[in-house]
DNA sequence: TATTGTTATACTCTATAACTATA
DNA sequence: TATAGTTATAGAGTATAACAATA
């Protein structure tokens, strides 16, 4: 699916349009990028959460991406399999894994964020400098609703 | 699946974390205010999309919002199967249908997109209108490309 | 031959319910 | 009893391929 043309102004004005489009357009830009590391957006998300400050079990990372803890197992199975994360029993609590990166995963965590650099500025292109960060504080004042 | 927490800085500050986000937010305030009048966002899109400007066949419409003609066909008979639409044989090329709504289609629509308007100023609440105004304006230009 | 709408089908993403092991 | 992880399964949403009608 391409991103989009010429909608009328009442469909193209709507947030939900242009949150969707912006999304369609940052994807479409970034994924041939992360190609070549062999791995998808997604899983660079998840190596990036993973990746930064104190280590999270496997129920934490899914909370703080929003995403069910079924769908994480299945997630950090691509990303194990690919030996890029290690499941381990946390010491406190050997019901909990905490996932952390292996060597290879933080080189490709480190590659993939620089790649993401690139296709976000790719994305903001159309802006003045000023401009992008003015969106990207805006948009982060609206998701933490406050 | 609910909104998202704090979590660490270089996840959150990721445009593709923010953009989905800030949908899943205007989703969740959405779609409640939608469901009194029978319909979802998905359906309302197609209601302002149709109703606007001069009459479009299923495969223009598709174009527009960047969605695949097949999955316009399943959204349009949604729309039909409520009567709010109607598929009409396009007087100049008898394969195309040009989509147009109804009496109950056009009410449903104008009372949709009063409720699209509160939905969107709750979900900018956090912001100064004039920065809400210039969110709109930098992710129009986004998605132009230009 | 090409295009529009359609149907059948498959694939991806995600969530719900039920199981296990630990607490 | 409750929680973390897991598995099986089902439901959206979407796309691809093939077909009928029309150009």
């Amino acid at each position: 699916m391409s991103s989009d043309l010429g909608a009328p102004p009442a469909v193209t004005r709507r947030l939900g349009y242009l949150l969707k489009h912006a999304q369609l357009r940052l994807a479409e830009l970034a994924e041939p990028l992360y190609a070549p590391l062999g791995i998808t957006g997604r899983q660079l998300a998840l190596l990036t959460l993973f990746g930064a400050g104190p280590a999270l079990s496997q129920q934490e990372g899914a909370a703080r991406l929003g995403i069910d803890r079924t769908t994480m197992v299945a997630l950090v199975d691509e990303l194990e399999d690919k030996e890029l994360v290690r499941r381990e029993v946390a010491p406190g609590d050997r019901r909990k894994r905490l996932v952390t990166l292996t060597g290879e995963g933080e080189r490709v965590r480190a590659a993939g964020e620089e790649v993401t650099r690139h296709a976000e500025a790719l994305l903001l292109a159309p802006l003045a400098e000023e401009d992008a960060e003015r969106l990207r504080a805006a948009l982060h004042r609206v998701v933490r609703g406050e």
